[in-house]
DNA sequence: GCTAGAAAGCTAACGCCAATAGCTAACGGC
DNA sequence: GCCGTTAGCTATTGGCGTTAGCTTTCTAGC
């Protein structure tokens, strides 16, 4: 009998297929198996167990995603860039449906790879945010903000939260431009803040 | 061997509250069925599997996430009703992790009585938006850009999304007096807008 | 107070999944 | 062409959801 050729990045990307096309709740080593022609235990020799599956393809798309926001900020600044970022964040989570869910996963405190990659975007998103009059003090906060406003309107929207007729393209606008209008007509305001700290996931 | 005594109100309580205290997705009927001391198959007496035991538990959380923003917005208008919803928003998420994240689980479309509950929220949210000069046309953009930063922020924070060192309370702040800021300051400005339509998830 | 029927809770059994142990056969280096 | 490595297998265990069918408790009505 012939070998299948699994390796583990062929498995994971098979995973994050299969969580982009049936969600990533559905992500099981069973499905995987099947698609592969392969019985369940075989994988264990590619991947450790559900959950280093799950943390893979959580990996995996979360480095996607820090290159996408990346790409769409580079040669962009200001309100240019935000709208970038913006628009590349929800074309990803459209994309990749599965992948932006395993996103949500955080990783847990001791494993310092995860911890990096999880980073990535918030960092992009911050060297955005740097280009505008923003007090330190208030950096970290406003980062928060933009990551509350994006990821809340992908992930209601991907749970089908917006029922109405309205486009929803054009109510992502309105979040956009305001946060734009906020950014660009009210830099402090609050003088009382903490101390700044270096990257990493705010 | 005397009754447990079940009901389907207290089951789906007792639920809810396992809920709240592993997460919804660690709810099993096993676990619910282990807490009264009954065996698994005891609990379809009473709730219609673990699918319309998950449905129950939606149906209470977003039914008393609905209470605690009326409750919040009676009395209050303007921006003092916007920051009441806020902060009951995200205190319900607080005080019920499982509640709130079974309240992401939207309901089938087919499912009347799960819609209806589902949308009370955002009527709350959307009578007090319109003591606000906001156009018809952007009614539901701005309910919507409303609902993503409560609950992106909500949800971040809930997922462990937040690592820096700043306070969350601060940034939370942030977060509702930029979106105050832009309510007030920003009435109209985009003019093609769509018809208006009534109530429901927007 | 007794009885009959409704219904609460039980056990048994099945299928699906994750996971571990241990076998076998295919592959690659020499 | 041989041999060690290892990919993939089968067998098995344990947990879960679900259905079927039984027994026993409770309660309504006489």
């Amino acid at each position: 009998m012939p070998r299948a050729g699994l390796t583990p990045d062929l498995v994971v990307a098979e995973a994050s297929r299969l969580s982009d096309e049936k969600g990533f709740e559905a992500l099981s080593l069973a499905a995987v198996a099947k698609r592969f022609g392969v019985a369940t235990p075989s994988l264990y020799k590619h991947v450790d167990g559900l959950t280093g599956l799950r943390r893979e393809v959580s990996l995996r798309a979360v480095t996607e995603l820090g290159d996408r926001l990346q790409g769409a900020a580079v040669g962009r600044s200001g309100p240019d860039a935000v709208r970038a970022l913006f628009g590349a964040y929800r074309a990803y989570a459209h994309e990749h449906p599965g992948g932006y869910a395993a996103t949500q996963r955080g990783a847990a405190p001791t494993d310092h790879e995860a911890y990096a990659a999880f980073a990535r975007p918030v960092e992009v998103i911050a060297a955005v945010l740097r280009g505008f009059d923003i007090p330190e003090a208030r950096m970290v906060h406003t980062i928060r903000a933009l990551r509350s406003a994006v990821h809340g309107f992908v992930d209601l929207e991907a749970h089908g939260g917006f029922r109405m007729p309205e486009d929803i393209d054009e109510s992502y606008d309105v979040l956009v431009e305001g946060f734009i209008h906020v950014l660009e007509r009210r830099p402090g305001h609050t003088g009382h803040g903490a101390e700044e700290a270096e990257e990493g996931e705010n």
